[in-house]
Order: structure tokens, then sequence, then C-alpha cells
DNA sequence: GATATATTGTTGACAAGGAAACAAAATGAC
DNA sequence: GTCATTTTGTTTCCTTGTCAACAATATATC
């Protein structure tokens, strides 16, 4: 295995460990909700007029997936839908205060893992942060064109947290 | 969003993007082979005497998971399955012939991969992909120490190709 | 304006994978 | 040796998400 493929190998790992850990966390302080419902709970709570078509896309998933789960959100009464005047095709979603303080708990939870890798951070500097972001935002980039070259419709899954 | 919440995030949305990518070059190069199952041929064309138990860790998935979908490749003829003299309770696995071509084919797609990405890693210098390389393992060993300590069982899904 | 095309959200059938309970075998404790 | 514990693989039930078809609305073209 060479370097080029060993990086991408320990990206997958750590991410991997880090959603493994993370979830289970999640599940402990955040009983009775899916990491996929607190995720677009954290989406609808950080973007106004969100929609089934913008959660989809940020998820890497289908818009069937999303407008089930937001159904589902919405009899569990933590999110509610609304429309605009001069739309009667759009559907947005907002925050109910029942979902707001989920909202505020998986904030509180972020700040507990930040916490928690503090250490790993502290033996990096600021430049080869920079450098490690400058890298994967350089490679998605160089990826988003392939993919548009293919004409292929981001709607597929995986990799959420 | 700091620096430390940008790196992780960087990460997962190239992740994502390459595994969108990859997986539809791979559907129409291996049609009628999920990414999973190529995967996991992957795995047994690389590793003698590997098992259920070994590939869901590898895979980051449940033995149950694993225990389904070595019977279905098993069904279709790419793989099967063998035991030693000396241990009745443990059933090993290895490539047929057409497990191996499906092999093949896969190999010859990560190469083709890596010359469509080569682009992007000839922007960076060695001494730079072996820090990324280090920043990861060390996080993983890390969240792996995180792991134990919570006695969490590594069986959940989620990142693989 | 009228009409074709694209976008948005929804649904039902289906498949993949998780959780938990289980049997069989291996390992460990004594 | 015997008995308890652990490991391994399997199965059943259930949830999640995809796919594809669809209706309703919006946008583009003429």
């Amino acid at each position: 295995m060479d370097k080029e493929e060993q990086v991408l190998m320990s990206f997958k790992n750590l991410l991997n460990k880090l959603i493994l850990l993370n979830k289970t966390k999640m599940e402990e302080s955040l009983k009775g909700y899916k990491p996929s419902e607190v995720h677009c709970i954290e989406y609808i709570g950080k973007h106004v007029d969100s929609n089934v078509t913008k959660l989809a896309e940020f998820s890497y998933m289908t818009r069937g997936a999303i407008s089930k789960m937001t159904k589902k959100l919405i009899k569990k009464g933590l999110i509610e839908s609304y429309q605009k005047p001069d739309n009667k095709k759009e559907i947005y979603f907002r925050l109910t205060e029942q979902g707001k303080i989920i909202y505020k708990i998986h904030e509180e939870l972020h700040k507990e893992f930040r916490e928690r890798d503090k250490a790993v951070f502290e033996q990096v500097t600021e430049e080869q942060l920079d450098m490690m972001i400058h890298f994967a935002e350089k490679y998605s980039r160089h990826l988003e064109a392939e993919i548009k070259k293919q004409g292929i419709k981001i709607n597929q899954n995986k990799f959420d947290e």
C-alpha cells in the first residue's frame, strides 16, 4: 500500500472510529433519538428555510429518506413545517421548543467531544491544520468536478456523524 | 466553526464524495455486485483464513450482516468456505476462480482511481502526506483508547468505500 | 398567453444491515 | 477430568434508506 492509499485509509479509519464513539455517546445522552435524526435537527437548527431537498443534499441521502424522517420528527414534535405565501410547492422546516432542547444537548455533546480530543489537536500546529483542510478541500473540488463530469446526482448515502 | 471541526468536516466531505464517485464507477464496471460485496471480496483476497468475525471487525459491520453476505457470495459462486481439521467452530473463506476475477477487476479500478486523482497528490509533498497519516493514526489511537475505556464493541457500520 | 420541462415532496416495494437471542464449539478455572 | 465462560456463526425481527413512479407546482421556451 502506497502513501496515497494510506492517507485515505487512515482517514476512513479515523472517521469510522469517531462515528462509532460519538454515536454511542449520543445514544446515552439522547436516548430515543437516532444519529440521523439528530443530524437532521442540527441542520434545521443552523439553516433557516431548510427543506427536504437541501437536507438531502447536505446529508448525502435521498429525498425519499429525508421526507420520511422529517415526517417522523414532526410526529415526535421536534420540528414543524411551514410554507411561504408565494410558493405552494416548497415546504420548510424549523425546530419546535422540544427540538431546540435536543439541539442544545447536541451542542453540549459536541463541546464534550472537543474537550475529549483536545490533546490530539494540541500536538499539531495551526499551519498543519490549515494544510490538511486545504488538501481535503482541494481533493473535494477535484472530485466534485469529476462527479459533474459524470452527471452523477449527489443523493447517495454515507458518512454523517 | 473552528479549525478542529473544520478538519473533520472537510475529511467527511472528501470521503463522502470519494465514496459516491467510486461507487458509481464500480457499479458500471461490476454490474450486479454491491460495494459491500466487493469490499468483502477484497478483504478475503488479501487475507488468508478470513472468517466472519475478522470481516466484521474490518468492515465495521455486525457479524450477523457479514454472515448473511458471505452466504450470498457463496451462492453466487464468488467465495467458498473451508475449515481446519483441528477446529470445528471457525469457518474460513477464500476466493473462487470467479471471485478472483472480480478481485482483479476491482484492483484495476483502484489503479484507475489513483490515476484520476494523481493531480491532487502531486501538489503535496511526501512530508505532508506523512504528516497527515501520522495525525490520523494518532487521533485513531486516541479514539481507540476511549472506545476501550467505554467497553464499546466495534460492530457498528459506516465508512467502507 | 400556452405548453414543455424541471423541481419538489411523497409513496410503496424492496434490500441491507443492526439487535438480540441462540446453539455449538473452544477456552479457562478448578 | 468437570463446569463456567467466551467465542463464533446463524437466524429472526425490525428499522433505515434506496429506487422508481408519481402528483403538484414552478420555471423555461415559444
